[in-house]
DNA sequence: GGTAAATGCGACCGGAAAAGTCGTATTTTC
DNA sequence: GAAAATACGACTTTTCCGGTCGCATTTACC
């Protein structure tokens, strides 16, 4: 449970790749997928979804891509969650399609499940994607050099 | 994503019903399907894995089942959720199978998601059951029963 | 104006994980 | 010994996510 979606993730990859563009560059889909690994259509995909939701701005046609539309620093996690995997739904009996839950008429957690969705709702849109991002270039590559190395991925990477 | 899992809504459940009896009263799984309209088996087996966890205490044989074995003021969510579901995991890149994450050479988001992880692991850490299912009898009767009204769902519940 | 290079978008497919089912063994009380 | 409960593991079903495919549209450049 409560994992984060591959598409997030590459959310992230692509805005920590802009993030590092010289402002007024444009970047292509076809690039981030070349240098990152990612297929095309489904890093497409989160691409188009990020610039429907402003976070990023798109350019068609020859050299067309994307460049980050808004400082990141305004731009919260909850905000590119919701762009890319939809509207944060953290439980069957809520939202919309209460249908789905049979147990309404007898549950007695409903206002506990309630309040856990809501701080986890807290969390996400308190976190700035430029808080979420910032820089840490050393550390970071230091991190995936042990990372690709034989030590266990626990050890380097919760402690 | 970030979806609360069946499962756990059945444990917060069966302890939000073992709150309310009197202590040294022991509940049977049976029981509590009928009280909450829960297939046996699946609840039965929560139920042996919030034992297992040590947050439950089981009795076999006649006139056997569980009770809470430690104040649920001392208990996590974050502890019911790894009971009941598994180690709390939230990237595909962490954790002990890092082999499923092809990326990890071309990464450029380890330390965002470890931290975006830490963040979620933190806030299950520190959010007690007892603090997630005080009593609150009377507004949950309301939200229950305006629940089974007409009145759409986000509306009386995320207000 | 045509071609190449890019985004935009919707339909479809497969596999993995979650949810649920079944069967049986074991323990305990009466 | 029978009944009532937990313990546990194997199996099946369903749902959802990641990924694929195909085509339309837009734009730059020659």
């Amino acid at each position: 449970m409560v994992k984060i979606s591959r598409k997030v993730e590459y959310a992230l990859m692509a805005l920590q790749h802009m993030r590092g563009q010289r402002s007024g560059q444009m970047v292509s889909a076809k690039d981030l997928c070349a240098a990152y690994q990612v297929a095309f259509p489904i890093l497409s995909k989160v691409l188009q979804n990020l610039a429907a939701a402003g976070v990023l701005r798109s350019a068609q046609g020859a050299h067309g891509g994307y460049q980050i539309a808004r400082p990141l620093a305004e731009v919260t996690f909850g905000e590119l969650s919701e762009a890319v995997v939809g509207p944060l739904q953290f439980s069957y009996c809520l939202h919309r399609d209460r249908v789905r839950c049979q147990l309404a008429e007898c549950c007695n957690v409903i206002s506990p499940v309630v309040r856990l969705s809501k701080r986890i709702e807290e969390l996400f849109y308190n976190m700035s994607l430029e808080e979420l991002l910032h820089a840490e270039e050393p550390q970071e590559a230091a991190i995936r050099a042990r990372h690709n190395a034989a030590a266990p991925a626990e050890e380097l990477v919760w402690k």
